[in-house]
DNA sequence: CAAAAACTCTCATGTCGGTTGAGAGTTTTG
DNA sequence: CAAAACTCTCAACCGACATGAGAGTTTTTG
């Protein structure tokens, strides 16, 4: 081997980068060999060359791609590089707010399962202060508690769709929730108003968008959708035993789902309530 | 069709989702149609399993991998999704890191390619205010400026591994730069002293990561780094005839580095200076 | 100077999360 | 009952490599 000469072995060692990626370069024409010895067909690279690969690797840290990068490098053309950089720093803005909620995502589901694992037993009555929530909703256009389950599915499919459609973040998509009004709870129909998911505190409210008031909140935990209408019912002779005065409308909550149990069922833990009046 | 199950186009529809993903989902066991025509092979499924699918779509938003989404469904183990949501925090909070990084390289990138396009004449003097700066440094180990090229860009892969050794992210290997102390530069001799790369403000000094004080600044652009010996004799000529005390160490910055055009040599836009007291 | 060790070659295959397409068969619609 | 729409399986493709087989080459070692 001449002195001035390296073997891709070298050449990969001396760039921190593997022997195959270097081959592949060379396929691509990223960066080809200076020298193939004609009978042994081996690589030969000059130290010269470390300029190029510098500049590859460069680019490919900013995130550009191979393609792109042999477009540059063929070009030489600088406004190619800017045009490309300029895109791609949309889309590494993009992608961070993609991480963003990603991470609070995350950590809501994580405390969402700690939450879970330390639920009262179902059945229990507690009287709690929840802090205020911001929904996105929609009305539900048939009362999904005269039919099955197939129709409550329905709605979701629509309240999924038009999240999508609004351009929110799929993401939110978990932890849907039901309301019935007040006046519909306190007579002990059954009515659906809303079906809803919960979202972050700081979206602008709107007509889908609204906010859910802070205060003091009657619960009754159960783990499954069958037993909504018993368990609301308990709610509601609990409050009236009580002389708790009903403040506002009725929320179904979706506090946790595993849907990981069987393919027929959702795996649930829910939260009914009703906001109080002290006096 | 039963009223009661939907075909995969169906389902695909209100689900947001493509008919071969669902074909994929069943192959890889992440949801299987609950009923499989035995003659026509089509897969039909229940508008329930919507529930298993919003469960699978949602961990895949929260980035999980469809292998590890398999096993939290098979397992039916709220631990095991927690250990890996737990993991993938860890994850995109790196990945946020690096965009953070990439993101500003790309602006100093583009930035450096405008300064590229209005850069002054080669061999124009300047006098300049440079904000102070801070280096990954290392001290050369021969006097490259005896040496070829090939020396010099054997201390930049030592500087290149240096860094990669330190856990500093190898973005910042670009717009290298080397120093000679006061000492050599007024006797006009050519000693190479340090190697650096510019790094960010916010990292602490240490042993390798110095700050370069902001002041006046003599300076003089130049394109290659064949032409340093005769630009850094002008610079030294410059200071002598206008009676500028020069007031520390020199530095040779690459502003912008482009080795696009051959294969054979750096195509550079640099920048010799030395720090001036003005009394 | 020969044998062993280390290296390199080409070519094929796998990774992940799908998408696209071909060619054949099935269901729905008018 | 024909046409349209749908679905099936199977294979190939994407990007940026990694891995491995089997053959050949170079370097090191004794």
């Amino acid at each position: 081997m001449k002195n001035e000469l390296l073997s891709i072995g070298e050449m990969a060692k001396i760039n921190n980068i593997s022997v195959s990626t270097l081959r592949l370069y060379d396929e691509i024409g990223l960066i080809k060999p200076c020298y193939i010895d004609s009978e042994s067909r081996y690589r030969y690279y000059n130290i010269r060359q470390n300029a190029r690969l510098d500049m590859i690797q460069y680019m490919k840290a900013l995130g550009m791609e191979l393609k792109e990068i042999r477009e540059v490098l063929e070009s030489g053309d600088t406004k190619l590089i800017e045009s490309i950089l300029i895109h791609r720093k949309k889309q590494v803005k993009e992608q961070m707010q993609n991480l963003n909620l990603q991470l609070a995502a995350i950590s809501r589901t994580i405390e969402s399962l700690e939450r879970y694992r330390k639920s009262p037993n179902i059945g229990t009555i507690t009287i709690e202060y929840i802090p205020h929530r911001k929904i996105y909703s929609m009305p539900t256009s048939i009362n999904f508690y005269e039919y099955g389950i197939e129709v409550y599915e329905n709605e979701l499919r629509e309240l999924k769709n038009s999240l999508i459609k609004h351009n929110l973040p799929q993401i939110y998509y978990c932890n849907a929730g039901t309301t019935m009004k007040k006046k519909s709870f306190l007579e002990g129909r059954l009515e659906s108003d809303e079906i809803f998911v919960l979202v972050d505190d700081n979206f602008p409210e709107s007509d889908s968008i609204k906010r859910i008031e802070s205060g003091m909140y009657v619960c009754i935990y159960l783990d499954s959708f069958d037993d909504e209408p018993e368990y609301a019912k308990r709610l509601l002779e609990y409050c009236t035993e009580n002389n708790y005065k009903v403040a506002g409308d009725y929320i179904c909550e979706v506090l946790t789902e595993f849907s990981v149990f069987d393919d027929e069922k959702r795996g649930m833990f829910l939260r009914l309530q009703v906001p109080v009046a002290f006096r």
